[in-house]
DNA sequence: CTCTGGCTTTGATCTGCGTCAACTTGGCGG
DNA sequence: CCGCCAAGTTGACGCAGATCAAAGCCAGAG
């Protein structure tokens, strides 16, 4: 069901993992199939056997926990370079889904792990992207646990302009809910704090999946 | 500073690490010198050089991140037989002290690593750690986005318990401040919490930091 | 023993964000 | 071009948890 209507094709790379902390030394050797995936559609699902390591081409996947009433909550986004799916045990601690259009590299674990040229640098490299994945939460957790909705909103806002790095607008993936899911808020609470940052003339809305920061400096006292 | 009144001996050893998860193969050799914090006392800062990686042999070490106006998150807790300290490059990401009186364990981090007899197995013990820590993180990001106060403080009652395995008593290592900063919340919050725990008689306080999980279903049931 | 200071509990009030509901916008198919 | 439906925005109102304040409670010092 996963695959039916897919294109696939055959994808190798043996690239630097967590482009900016990466150096010469920890390449994360990374072959496998290329899937697309249309928006909304899952990757895999919290608690099924996690055989597989994914890669993100283009587009970006969504990694959630829900609760049993449905409360949702997005624990990361994986853009295009970033690795999801890596797990400790036999299952996924997530769920994955599509949240636009994407293409995905899937790769057999104990081929990324074991059957690498170099063990150690696979290790290691692993390493390297658990624990860039750990600093990430880490700041997650300080955002859930202790800033308000206005901080959450423009740090997140940052971070992405940051990750996607497209000059001074940043092009949202996501729809509101995803934000609000993400940021432990309201799709009501996230639109009214950007229109608010608006007025504020700290951004720009040029249309709701694509904002301008205005005042980068501004922005960044708000929440330091 | 840090080593003043500090009485210090030496420690070795080759254990599993991560209890429950780790198999015969992944051992992490850990060798160094024992020294001992009085409660209060920084382990290190945030920012500092992260030289080396520290285990907790008694007490309990929070790590926190602290916001320029002084609010302050919990990250985690290191319990006894736990690692903390791991850091991807050169800076520690989060600041960590004694929350109660502690014995901890400091090694150089190359020794951990490089020098290990068995680099592979020492890289892989790395993984599973980090990745033990992941999952945790993942844990606490859904509680702060998505539960509310009385979840919070049963779900972390239920956690400890778990992880310091006193039978169906809890005795909590930390103060109410310690866990309002974990748990996203405020002392008279989390204290107003276990009060109103005890009325409908989910838990007992046998003093403030001693609770013992009476009906520990009806606890699991408030925060599946 | 009493005094002191920090931690905890409890109460009263305030407020930021959630909830509910209506309206607007925008993208897409016909 | 229009009409439709999902996504986003805006407004009114309520509540969970924060804030402010004061009163126990306990441990250690004198």
């Amino acid at each position: 069901m996963t695959a039916l209507n897919s294109r696939v094709s055959v994808y190798h790379s043996v690239e630097a993992v967590a482009g900016k902390v990466s150096s010469g030394s920890d390449l994360l050797e990374f072959t496998g199939i290329v899937k697309t995936y249309p928006r909304g559609q899952e990757v895999f699902g919290q608690g099924e056997q996690a055989d597989y390591v994914y890669k993100v081409v283009r587009g970006a996947v969504r990694c959630f926990k829900t609760l049993s009433d449905g409360r949702r909550q997005i624990c990361d986004f994986a853009l295009p370079g970033d690795v999801f799916g890596l797990e400790l045990g036999g299952d996924y601690g997530v769920s994955a889904e599509a949240v636009a259009d994407c293409a995905i590299v899937a790769a057999r674990r104990s081929t990324v792990l074991e059957n690498s040229a170099d063990p150690v640098a696979a290790a290691k490299a692993m390493v390297r992207l658990a624990m860039a994945d750990l600093e990430r939460s880490r700041d997650h957790i300080l955002t859930l646990g202790r800033r308000g909705a206005a901080e959450r909103v423009v740090v997140f806002l940052l971070e992405l302009n940051d990750r996607l790095d497209g000059g001074d607008t940043v092009e949202l993936p996501m729809s509101r809910q995803d934000m609000a899911d993400y940021l432990g808020l309201t799709i009501e609470t996230v639109s009214r704090t950007l229109t608010h940052l608006e007025a504020e003339g700290l951004i720009a809305l040029k249309c709701c999946r694509s904002i301008k920061l205005c005042d980068p400096r501004g922005l960044r006292r708000l929440c330091d």
